[in-house]
DNA sequence: TTGTATGCGTTATCAC
DNA sequence: GTGATAACGCATACAA
């Protein structure tokens, strides 16, 4: 009694039916034209036999393929990753793709690690999260193999000017299979709207990519507006490190609101670094009460409850405004106001993106940025 | 200018670098013994090409495979799922294996269309949570192929028949995957369009699966008996469908620790039904004040928000303990109760079952159930 | 240590 | 409409 027996293949069942493997296959590919006693002959010795299309290996032929998307994110199990998941799956469901998600952690050699190996595993299409120090060129070494959609962030975003004096560049070359020295492709359009500083020692020309953002910077924009309206004077930025486009996004846009020099220092804008939700309340619980600040804009999820648990704790609480809705935004008094991003949408935009390309189209890449909408509940009043 | 040109092949390699197709094999197997002269010739050929190594191709040979494992749950937005899907994707990723994730919604046709389309796409193994109304025989069909483990719920029972309504059901010990024959739950349904012809051969006894299970009626027990000790005596048990197999556990665990009988309809116990927050929310707010009930049981983290939701609402609230943690739990005051499940655990032991019986362990199945915690938090008391 | 020949399961070509 | 046969990209006996 063997447990795993070797599977039935096409050539055994056309054996059974007494056809040949070519009718088996046409039968299988759904085909019209067969001759319906054979269709019934080759459909019974499907079921009794309990065979399998192997699409495994009929991906290895020219022309075909697995249809299988790959999905590169920072962390599935954050709320927001795993919505656009969802809707990548979704869409591309419905088109007949499986989906493949993997989680970066945010490390950019790991990230090169999953990018080559979805590649190796023929995935038709990647839709990736660039990861936050990405200095690896895997977009250029992917884009010419399949089509590459980026979410959430540009490619190649710019790492704060101090630190890129000495980049202490280890270029670790990824066995075995890699390092193939990018061919510099002559990138026919550029994208205009996003004027992307280039690395130093890297490439000139961005690699064909489709792009698909939300508007940090307007979003924080009208937030820090918001809170400016109700009399807010020194508010406090809170939010993960400015190594993060998003961050230096919204952070732009607050200081946009403020009417600073993006590149000046002024003390109007006390800025706070917090990567979790703990060190987000930790800051908030230090600054309460010192009338250092008089608002938060929490530019994250973990930001936003981190104040609001530090607004608990102290029975007290200051206007706040967060980025990112989130499930508890609700159930508090007064409800958090947030500026909230269509994170269902950016997860269509980008498989509907990918698809378009595997479908052969070929425009210019292209960059989409998503509007955020600021949802008022209360929590931006003093 | 084709932008995306035939990918070079092992043989392309070869013939570069002036070697045997087999050689270049090795090298990308990454084989010792290679002469050092032809290797450096190799890796050169391979840069200098673009070459990528084909899994998929590699695949189809016999006793290899594409280290590709299949995830079935019924939905990657809601965090628990999310949450399991990155613990199986971590440990699995540790192993070298890829994670392939879908979303059955709960819909029996469609989860036995994933799982078919996730076997013919030779996964090496299925992790899958099985559906509401699990008809299709997926897993006895499954099973033969390749090494599957249910999560979240046992694979359905047979269907019992007419004969088999034995009501007087003695309290049994809930584990394993035993005496779910919920009261309310009648006749199989309205599709008899599958009574599944058992294969010839092999009888009717459950597919060899392993299990991994929250003890959910032992929680639940727990906090109905955590509720009664602080006053309560009219709880309300909140929650989704009794179809679902984690609800019939729960309200048994309940019913258990009111002292019914759980075939009986004792009107000490108030079952609601609710499956979105905001339903949760309505019943909740329907009945605050009339005094119907005097405690709430919610018992997945929809009806949590929801209860919670209809008390910030109202300005009132009920003791309450929810099963299942979630963000906003440490957000309100008091701090919500809730019977806490490893999520992460369970999506690693589960991996570590599959991964197990892929090197080739075969002992016989097991089912694993996961202690759950009640953790208190201040929202049980009066 | 390296090369040759063959097969994996499927699909495409092109006669019949 | 159907069927022999040749790929597809890779790995492995087996021989050299």
């Amino acid at each position: 009694m063997n447990p795993m027996p070797k599977p039935p293949t096409m050539k055994d069942v056309a054996a059974a039916a007494g056809v040949a493997l070519k009718t088996v296959s046409r039968h299988v590919n759904g085909a019209t034209n067969i001759d319906p006693a054979l269709a019934s002959r080759i459909a019974t010795a499907i079921t009794e036999l309990g065979y399998r299309h192997n699409l495994a290996a009929a991906s290895i032929r020219p022309g075909r393929s697995a249809k299988v998307i790959g999905l590169v994110i920072s962390d599935l199990a954050n709320p927001y990753w795993s919505v656009l998941a969802r809707s990548v799956e979704r869409t591309l469901s419905e088109n007949g793709y499986l989906l493949m998600t993997v989680s970066s952690e945010e490390d950019a050699d790991r990230h090169r690690l999953l990018v080559d190996r979805l590649i190796a595993q023929r995935v038709d299409g990647l839709i990736v999260s660039p990861p936050r120090r990405d200095t690896t060129g895997w977009a250029a070494d992917a884009a010419p193999l399949l089509p590459v959609v980026a979410i959430d962030r540009p490619l190649a975003p710019l790492l704060p000017s101090p630190t890129d004096a000495h980049p202490a560049a280890a270029p670790t070359p990824t066995p075995p299979a890699a390092e193939a020295s990018a061919p510099l492709l002559t990138s026919p359009g550029a994208d205009a709207d996003a004027p992307h500083p280039t690395q130093p020692g890297a490439a000139a020309d961005a690699p064909l990519v489709d792009t698909i953002l939300a508007d940090n910077a307007g979003g924080a924009e009208a937030a820090t507006r918001e809170l400016l309206r109700h009399g807010a004077r020194r508010i406090l930025f809170l939010g993960d490190s400015l190594e993060l486009y998003t961050m230096r996004e919204r952070n732009a846009g607050f200081r946009r609101a403020l009417g600073l020099d993006p590149a000046s220092d002024d003390d109007r804008a006390s800025v706070a670094t917090a990567h979790t939700a703990a060190e987000a309340a930790e800051v908030v619980t230090a600054l309460l009460g010192t009338g250092r600040i008089d608002a938060v804009f929490a530019a994250n999820n973990r930001a936003s409850t981190g104040a609001v648990d530090a607004f608990t704790r102290a029975g007290t609480r200051l206007p706040l405004i967060g980025f990112d809705d989130f499930e508890a935004a609700t159930l508090v008094r007064p409800g958090i106001s947030v500026v909230a991003q269509d994170v269902a949408q950016m997860g269509e935009t980008a498989a509907h993106a990918v698809l378009a390309r595997l479908a052969g189209e070929t425009p210019p890449p292209t960059t989409t940025t998503l509007r955020t909408r600021l949802v008022l509940r209360g929590s931006e009043l003093p």
